[in-house]
DNA sequence: GTAGATAATTTACCGTTAGTACGATAGATG
DNA sequence: CATCTATCGTACTAACGGTAAATTATCTAC
């Protein structure tokens, strides 16, 4: 018994790494027919046939459609977390001279995962349309919660450390914050559907910016 | 022969009535079945059922679900060019002496419709966020993208002429309109979301309030 | 190496629902 | 009366989300 107790250990860690391919090849199978056929067009037969397997092979590992489907976002959010809280070291380091800059990366932090995963970001707000919410798999949901609302705690900090280190107004952080994001999210939903079935659309960026720089106008301090 | 030719003309007449009549209460059923179960577990029969008629009647007047879906959508999208050529007018006939005014009422012409019905007003993100091959009556799709485009159209008259009269400073227009039309639905979008579940979006106004205040100071001229 | 257990996967199925076909009915029209 | 129109009831199809039960592959213990 050359390798003792630990073959048993070992061959099922492989059988985890093996069941992570899986679920990796689903969302990915799950991403391609979701954003060429669109949430209820896709059926989950065509996603099991895309992923070279069965349909009850998916449920085996995500509980509904709408929880494979929510499974595709956290990435996402946790991607615009992760950008965010760059923003914020930088911040805290004391790297930003104007606030001008920091509210260019602050919006530049969601873009970057806009960019990264156009179709994806998309989605965000479609159960709530559908009434389906309540029928998430509880770790997927509170997972998404947790990760969104955390999202917010990070906004909020920065904003708070930057009224503190002087680079912007004094405003009230969290309807702030509120705002820039319902400023994004609302431009590149509206920029998407203006350039729906036309090239990709070349108004986003031009509308970011001005949106940009109205906020800027309207928080920083000084420079007018 | 008292009437004449006319009796034809009026019994047509009072049959178009009846058949306006008729699309409203299905409108009227759907709008109440669509918002208390949610697109999804609505059913048609239910729909039915409520406008007390039969499933095959309601296809008679909507060609698909979806389409009696976004039927419901019109008479908002309809409400808000309506709101906004008041803006329009009293902005030509001079009316407004600040910019800031201006923009309080261009923000409350969406809010009114939001407003009257935030139930319908949701369904714009679902408009987009699905639909790629929506089997949209075709009246009713190229009624709903008039409206919209023609809405957009109004806006832009609207800061058009603000710029002339030296009540905003000179910006880009169309990307003008766009940043304030994303913001309001993103934030509406945003906050539904958020109170979910809880008592009404206490938070919606106030956030609105700090945005209007933000497109106040960055494109207003003068007073800061 | 093989029997038996266990986990992963598939086949075959169910229930529901959008949408339709069709014949019956009722009322207005001429 | 004959006709036309709108609606109804019914029964059906096709598609889809989801599941139970059978099947296959994999591992464990001897």
């Amino acid at each position: 018994m050359y390798a003792g107790s630990n073959h048993k250990r070992i061959i099922q860690e492989r059988k985890k790494r093996e069941k992570g391919l899986r679920i990796e090849s689903i969302l990915e199978a799950a991403k391609k027919v979701f954003f060429s056929r669109g949430y209820l067009k896709a059926t989950m037969d065509e996603i099991a046939l895309e992923a070279e397997i069965s349909k009850p092979t998916i449920y085996q590992y995500f509980k509904t459609k709408d929880d494979l489907y929510f499974s595709l976002m956290l990435p996402v959010v946790e991607d615009i977390g992760i950008q965010m809280e760059k923003v914020e070291k930088k911040l805290v380091d004391g790297k930003y001279g104007s606030g001008a800059h920091l509210i260019k990366d602050f919006i530049g932090a969601s873009y970057h995962s806009y960019k990264t995963a156009p179709d994806v970001f998309r989605i965000v707000q479609l159960f709530q349309q559908t009434g389906l919410v309540w029928e998430l798999n509880e770790k997927t949901r509170s997972a998404l919660n947790e990760r969104g609302g955390y999202n917010f705690q990070v906004g909020r900090r920065i904003m708070e450390t930057a009224i503190k280190q002087g680079l912007i107004k004094k405003v009230r952080i969290y309807e702030l914050v509120d705002v820039i994001w319902g400023l994004f999210v609302g431009i590149v939903q509206l920029e998407d559907i203006k350039s729906r079935g036309k090239q990709a659309n070349k108004h986003l960026k031009s509308t970011l910016k001005l949106a940009e720089t109205m906020i800027v106008d309207a928080i920083t301090i000084g420079e007018r």
